[in-house]
This record gives structure tokens, C-alpha cells and sequence, in this order.
DNA sequence: CTCTTGACCTAGAGTAGCTCCAGCCTGCTA
DNA sequence: TAGCAGGCTGGAGCTACTCTAGGTCAAGAG
């Protein structure tokens, strides 16, 4: 699978695949003979996980640890558990944060509303 | 209240407070006789404002023109409803965003726990 | 009355995380 | 054999901050 059709499956665009790989957030990915990237399932896979783990706000910095220790083998599955953990806490916090800020939109939105109401142009 | 105050009260940080201003995405902030900004209670309330709108990734060329409208007056209060509405509908997708995530790390870390689990270290 | 401390000021450099672009190579199709 | 699609790299540009250097000013300590 090449590059457009790895961006179209995992999300991602094709500049940030190549940004990922740069940044060493990706595993190794296969060349073919004219150099061109070859995604493997598995890659599609990483990158899918990628996605959504930044689209949630999870910093490069941790998604580079993460890479590291998944490719640094099974010692680091409780280190990798934590961390995923972690993200789940703050996703519950994100959410939180999504809640006030309606509760914002609402009130403001009641009382423009009303100012309109008031104000029929 | 100068600026220190201003950035505790709104949970914006000083720089980001300033940094706004220079953007135009604050409406003008009163001085002092030696030059330190001065922030009224109507300026607190706005930067919290800005402070939930940029949290929930509201961008910033987006608060800049709700700033332009609130200083134009009255009559863009239909567009302005309309901005706030856009971004409430944007709150539902980010909602629909970090279930999405919360759901992959479920399955990732259950994975892991049994894996865990299988291989006592 | 000077000295230090601390809060503020500005301009500008640095950072994260992309995104776009120029210039080049390759393979397929007509 | 020419043209076009799709890929490649290095590097510039962008957004939204964040930090730093270098400076002013006010108040309290010595």
C-alpha cells in the first residue's frame, strides 16, 4: 500500500505521514526499488492509532516515547499501558472542558436570542 | 486589575493575554500612567470567553472577527449567533471525536492487560 | 537616598505540529 | 516519445503560543 492510500485509510494527510516518519514516530517503512514507501497492515494500523491519539491532543513528545517503546519489545507493556491510561484520564478531562464551554455557548446564545427577540430588525 | 490578576481570573497566561492583544482579538485594554494595562471587569469576562473558544479549538481567525463584531455593535449580533451556533456544532463533533478515542484505547488496553496478564513479569 | 526586588513593558526569537512548494525521478498510457 | 500522475526530498511558511533579553517604574530595606 503506498502513501496516498495509507493517508486515505488512517486519516492522516500524506504531509504528515512523511512528517510522522521524519519525527520517528513511525516504525521503519519498507522502500520499494524506486524508493517509494510500502504500508504494511500493521503500519496502517500504527498510523490509525496515530490519528486519534493526536486528534485528542496527545503531544508528539508522548506519541514519540510511545513509538519507542513499543519498538523496545515487551518489557515496556506496562509502561505503554500507563500511558495510554493516562491519555484516557485527560480525554475525560477534554470532555469536561467540551461541557463548560456549551454550558458558555448556551448562555451567551439565551441571551443574544433574546436580544434579537427584543430587537426584530 | 492589572495583568497578573487578569491572566488568574481568565486561566490564560500572561503572554497569551498579551499576545492576543497585539492579534486584535481584544477590544482596547485601558493603561495606567506608567503604561500597565488596567483590565475592566467587561475585560475579564471576554478573555474567559476567548480562553473557552480557543480550548475548544475555536481558531483564532475565527475569535478575531467575533471580536470585530462585538466592536461594529448591534447589527452583526445575527452573525455573531451564527459564529457561536457554528461552534457549538463543532463541540458535538469533538464529543464524537474523544468517544471514538476512548473506545480504541479500550480495545488497545484490554489487548495489552491480557497480554499482561498471560506473561506475568 | 540609594539599592534591591518584583511586577510590568516591548520586540523579537524559538517551538510544536503541521502544510505547502520547488525541483526532481519514475512508471504508465496514447 | 511525450505527457501526466504519483512519489521523493529539503526547506520555507503558518498558527498559536511561549520564552528571553533588555528596559522602566514603585515600594520597601538599609
Amino acid at each position: 500500500m503506498r502513501i496516498r492510500e495509507a493517508a486515505e485509510a488512517s486519516k492522516l494527510s500524506i504531509d504528515t505521514i512523511r512528517y510522522y516518519e521524519k519525527s520517528g514516530m513511525l516504525p521503519k517503512i519498507a522502500r520499494n526499488a524506486t524508493g517509494q514507501r510500502e504500508f504494511s497492515p500493521d503500519n496502517i494500523e500504527w498510523l490509525t492509532i496515530l490519528y486519534w491519539l493526536r486528534k485528542t491532543g496527545m503531544p508528539m513528545k508522548a506519541m514519540r516515547s510511545y513509538a519507542q517503546m513499543v519498538h523496545a519489545g515487551d518489557e515496556t507493556v506496562g509502561d505503554r499501558i500507563a500511558l495510554l491510561r493516562d491519555h484516557q484520564s485527560r480525554l475525560i478531562d477534554r470532555r469536561a472542558e467540551l461541557d463548560r464551554c456549551d454550558e458558555i455557548l448556551r448562555h451567551k446564545l439565551a441571551i443574544y436570542d433574546q436580544w434579537e427577540g427584543e430587537r426584530p430588525s
